[in-house]
DNA sequence: ACTGGCGCTCGCATCCCGGGAGTGCTGGAG
DNA sequence: CTCCAGCACTCCCGGGATGCGAGCGCCAGT
């Protein structure tokens, strides 16, 4: 019995170091690389022929593939995980980059910071931007009832996260403006801070002692409320869509390319994705169809969650082709969780 | 001397037909029609050779062209212009799609109003829709203050058209409750209804009878309502790109699609464009390169304005291959502007 | 264990070639 | 004068055929 194979354990320090720069090359080049690139560049002094033999055992283990017959290798999505699982080495963004991205972000609005956040990333990896909306907090702050017309009332809601949904109300009677503060100090002094589903069940109680229009209106109000949490909860935010049409990894099929942006309109898929991410803690990262979403097979989708007050509430991401600089994207796609976690705790 | 060359105007009654039913074959099938061809679909009795005849003078007069030596004729830029000036037939949309229409737009809330319109507009088309959201009246309506925490405050804006916006002040005084309640009611008692230009030239004057603190803080809310006014004055809003994916006239060019998508990005000279439309009244055509950018030279834009109180506030559109079918989507936008003109005036 | 060499397999670019579609022109018929 | 059939011509397009280059696997030799 032989004591070792000349593969002993999966991968032995060898391979290891030829499939990094095999990967390497390839996401520089963008073409398939063969035994004698890789023995230029490996560093290792061995000769073309010598590699192939390695090569063939990365074949063999799934971690690479050729195209046809007499291209080079290319690394499959197996060898891709391995490269970014154990042998990628990050060099971490440097201070002055670090400001600049700061400097981008619109911090006056979470709409616009959110929109921000998505358009630099797209920004610094020419690739696609995605922010999923921080979820609600789902509390009450506070309310105000405006007259529009006669029948016609604009609701203004803050929520305890400090955003603002405004919503027209089409109501059957025609309120005074005095019963429409009366209202909305009502609602304003008693249950500021609560959640909607506590001021629902806690004003059943109180609702007989109120003259029945007044009640009428904070009904809608509370409607208006628990829309405003559940529909505007979760919403995703894509930027530099247009990137991925100068991609040639992509565009070259033109079919896979529509399906990719029909992907991004059904927003739905999507979200599910990315809310996945939100579980874990740090930088994710979802290479080919990992996801389970056939117009993702040629692209990484990498993400990180972001949080408020310590809890995570969202996630950002990038959307590019699977041939992507792992190494920059994703310290860019960590920073940008970090400083959209930061600017939204301090508001 | 000839009292009449064989082409007396620029376009006998036979030479307009034809042109007529070259274009509508060309938009139906998008391959080039050959003088067979149309000898078969013109209703006229004529054989090829003599359509060919015609077909030449076409050519030399700049309306037709072929791609090359041996294909059927193409219309070209003044072609269409003349098709749809004076040959087009317009079916008007008939009243179950015009309540379908009606039904689609979401009327709770001027973003969405403007977003489901745009939207709306791709989906009937299957082309990018666009909307222009609607000017400002500028003028103040209302204003809160909310304390979040010591030195910021949320100041919530409404405008006179009933649009919210909101935005976080960072002051260097911690205002008290009352402070901004006071502050507030200044504002709305005093002012409701005036420009903020109004506001700022009266207020110099009563200033000096406020305390300093409060005064500081209805300055930032003017400027937060300038830069609402101007800011949020104008954008495009644009649905359904994807479509254009499909298109084959375009998706051909992968270059030339770049540039389309990255004009969408760009807004500013799109929105440029557009404003041109919102002079007019009416429906308007840009065809080709005649709205002046080179990303459209192988696009149409299909424009109306719409408007509120009678005053026009905005522009919608459709942008397509310059090969689309006009008789379905000219009176599409026409309803749209007009079914978004009643859903804002009536708000 | 490593390497040089050999034969082999493909992809890709090029060229050639025939079929098809459509045109312009011309001469003749109504 | 109008129209039309016929003809020669031009051009696109698709399908082989061919040559080249890149890369591989294998093997024998060090």
């Amino acid at each position: 019995m032989s004591h070792e194979h000349h593969t002993p354990n999966p991968l032995n320090d060898r391979a290891q170091l030829l499939l990094k720069t095999l990967v390497e090359r390839y996401i520089a080049d963008g073409q398939p690389v063969g035994s004698r690139a890789l023995s230029k560049f490996s560093g290792l002094d061995l000769s073309p022929a010598s590699i192939r033999n390695v090569m063939a055992d990365l074949e063999e283990m799934g971690f690479i593939a050729s195209p046809h017959t007499s291209a080079g290798r290319v690394p499959t999505a197996r060898g891709y995980r391995f490269f970014v699982d154990t042998l990628l080495t990050v060099k971490p963004l440097d201070r002055v980059e670090i400001n600049q991205l700061e400097g981008q972000l619109q911090v006056d609005n979470t709409q616009k910071l959110v929109a921000s956040a998505s358009h630099v990333l797209s920004e610094l990896t020419h690739f696609a931007g995605v922010v999923v909306t921080p979820r609600r907090s789902s509390g009450f702050r506070h309310v105000e009832f405006l007259r529009l017309a006669d029948k016609r009332i604009l609701l203004i809601l803050v929520t305890a996260d400090g955003d603002v949904q405004n919503r027209i109300i089409h109501t059957e009677k025609a309120y005074s403006p005095s019963e429409l503060t009366e209202a909305a100090n009502f609602l304003n002094q008693n249950f500021a801070g609560c959640t909607f589903d506590e001021i629902r069940r806690r004003i059943q109680a109180e609702l007989r002692q109120l003259r029945e229009d007044v009640a009428q209106l904070m009904a809608a109000a509370l409607n208006a409320g628990d829309q405003a949490v559940s529909e505007g909860a979760e919403d995703v935010v894509i930027s530099g869509e247009v990137n991925l049409l100068g991609i040639d990894d992509l565009s070259s099929n033109m079919g896979k390319l529509r399906d990719l942006f029909n992907l991004f309109e059904r927003r739905t898929s999507l979200l599910q994705l990315l809310d996945q991410s939100s579980r874990a803690q740090g930088v994710q990262i979802f290479i080919g169809g990992e996801a389970g979403l056939q117009p993702l097979d040629e692209c990484s989708v990498v993400t990180a969650p972001y949080e408020v007050d310590g809890k995570v509430v969202g996630t950002v991401g990038v959307i590019g082709p699977t041939r992507m600089a792992y190494e920059r994207v994703i310290p860019i796609v960590d920073i940008t969780a970090k400083l959209l976690s930061s600017a939204l705790t301090q508001r």
